[in-house]
DNA sequence: CGATTACCGTACTGTTCGGTACAGTTTAGT
DNA sequence: ACTAAACTGTACCGAACAGTACGGTAATCG
């Protein structure tokens, strides 16, 4: 019954059981997480997983290709993760940002996704892992990019880039927790309250800067023409 | 002549040739730069340097702390290269801003200070190299902080944390460019005009976010209190 | 000059690692 | 029950690694 889910995922070996498969991959995660790539050997996934080191090489061809499935499986969890909190879109654009403004930094700050991004930045050269993040950060750039053309359309917010726009509140988001996060200056997460605040502070800051302009001070209609990533 | 210089640096082994230890540091920073720390053999720091092996773990006890004595160095030069741009005030704040965002994210986005970055966060939980980078990056944030404070107080910047409003400026700046750059999802730096354009779109919407109130919308006198490191 | 000192080159030790071989054991489909 | 596949345990290989030992060389300084 389960192996009908998908035929065609045998493009790198034989079809294996896949409970085992998934065994695997959870606990490489969640070492090569806390570990990262080198300082994980195979040997330890084994003796975490249980079981043998023939086992994992019969269903991944080395270390390398284990490591990047683990982190297609991670971008996969970013996406579930900050993707959901995009479709509640309240009436006031206001709160609307506010919400998906903490949950977007609650979850960022979670110390499973902080492992994933210290890891993405340090392998980033190998196999391509790098972009791999990259083009998933992509798509949620251009769904919070959707969400600021709407408002801009609607006059809530002033006419601008929008793909600026969202680059600057994600950037406001991230600016009071995440380098010291990824630095470890800090033991743990942080709490909601201060995650809370911080997005308060990085939402209102951005719609000081992008609420509509009372006066003509500058021409509206410059919109910056094609800046880097569609 | 030369070993008088400091006679108390002997604190881990005993005097030596001053520019042997040098050469050494410099190229293992290079390479751990590029390669990171558990890639970078010892053996490929000799054949670099030229010389032996001995000699290395002659001027230092350990791989571990040649690498701590890189990183030292890094942020010691990190700071030689942001704190220079911020002395240079100019009268109006608004170019001032301009002036240090331009000079600070061209630096940031130098192929050096990336590997650097992409180095600190890999290996932040070694031997608190990161705290190490982060506390030098303090330093800069309570400059900023205190060029926010002095133009809240003469009318220029809306009256707030002067703490808040450099995080905020900082990732503006960094808000275009820095992550794809630190995945490495392309190839080299930005030239000076992708950075330049980045800054003014970075420091303009800073300013809108942090110009003086036009009418009392809030309450002014809230300044948030004690919003983490001092 | 003589002696101390830094440096070099090479060989070595002990360990760890990725990956393989293989024989035995469990599991699952029919 | 029979069989084929997946799985396990252990042993192994070759390579690479951090760090050491040691004899020889070049330079520095009295």
């Amino acid at each position: 019954m389960k192996e009908l889910l998908n035929p065609l995922e045998a493009d790198t070996h034989v079809k294996k059981s896949d409970t085992k498969r998934q065994a695997i991959l959870d606990t490489a995660y969640r070492l090569f997480r806390t570990q990262g790539f080198e300082r994980t050997s195979v040997g330890e996934i084994t003796a975490a997983v249980g079981g043998s080191k023939a086992t994992i090489y019969s269903h991944f061809p080395s270390k390398e290709e284990l490591f990047v499935e683990c982190m297609m499986a991670a971008v996969e969890n970013y996406m579930a993760g900050t993707l959901k909190h995009l479709d509640a879109a309240s009436a006031d654009p206001a709160v609307a940002l506010y919400d998906f403004g903490r949950s977007f930094l609650s979850f960022i700050c979670s110390p499973e996704q902080l492992e994933v991004r210290r890891l993405m930045i340090a392998e980033a050269a190998r196999s391509g892992t790098g972009k791999l993040l990259f083009d998933k950060i992509s798509v949620l750039r251009s769904h919070v990019s959707a969400f600021m053309s709407a408002a801009m359309a609607s006059g809530t917010l002033r006419r601008d880039d929008p793909l600026l726009a969202a680059d600057h509140l994600g950037a406001l988001l991230e600016a009071e927790m995440l380098e010291p996060l990824l630095l470890q200056v800090r033991e743990g997460s942080p709490d909601e309250k201060e995650v809370a605040l911080a997005a308060k502070r990085a939402v209102a800051a951005f719609l000081r800067a992008y609420s509509p302009a009372r006066r003509q001070l500058k021409p509206l209609q410059t919109r910056s023409k094609q800046r880097g990533v569609a």
